[in-house]
DNA sequence: ATAAAATGTAAAATATAAATTACATTATGA
DNA sequence: TCATAATGTAATTTATATTTTACATTTTAT
C-alpha cells in the first residue's frame, strides 16, 4: 500500500495537523498517521468521517489515482 | 447504519448473487449480506474491490446519498 | 408442488483495525 | 540556539471485521 499523499494534501490545505483530525472524528494521532503513510486499511466510517472534516468526498481522497476521472 | 441498497442494486443491474460477488472479492458471501443489510463497517480495501467488480465507485456505492452530486 | 438457488442470521473462532504508551526525529517559532 | 509542536514508528492490548459452520426462510425455475 502506498502513501496516501490526497490525504496529507487536503490536510495540509485546511492547515490541520495529524492531531487535528484524529481528535476531529475520534481516533488516535497514530491512526490518522498510519493511514497517510499506507501502513494500512481504514473502515468505510472511518473514511466518511475524515472526508467530512475535510470537505472532501471518497473518490477524492481514498479512490485511486488512475481511476479519478 | 442502514442498509446498503446502492450495492444491492448494482449487484442485481450486473445479475449477480451475493455469493459471485463474494468470491470475486475473495471474502464471504455472509459478508457481502452483512455489509448489504448495514450490519457492519467494512475495511476500505474490501469495498474498493466490491466497487471495481461492479464498475462502480466509492462515491456510487459507499458514499452518503444526500452527499452524492 | 417440489427442488434448487439465493438470502437472512447466529455463534464461535481468527485476523486485523485501532487504542495505548512510549520514544526518537524533524519542523517551526521564540 | 532552545523549546515546543508535529511527525514517524514500534510493542502491546483491545475492539471489531471477517471466517467458518450451520440452519432457516425466501425466490426462482421446473
Amino acid at each position: 500500500m502506498g502513501k496516501n499523499l490526497k490525504l496529507k494534501s487536503a490536510r495540509a490545505a485546511l492547515d490541520m495537523s495529524q492531531k487535528d483530525i484524529a481528535d476531529a472524528v475520534g481516533v488516535t494521532r497514530q491512526t490518522i498517521n498510519a493511514i497517510e503513510n499506507g501502513d494500512y486499511n481504514p473502515t468505510i466510517n472511518l473514511c466518511i468521517a475524515i472526508c467530512k472534516v475535510l470537505g472532501k468526498t471518497l473518490n477524492d481522497i481514498f479512490w485511486e489515482d488512475d481511476m479519478n476521472e
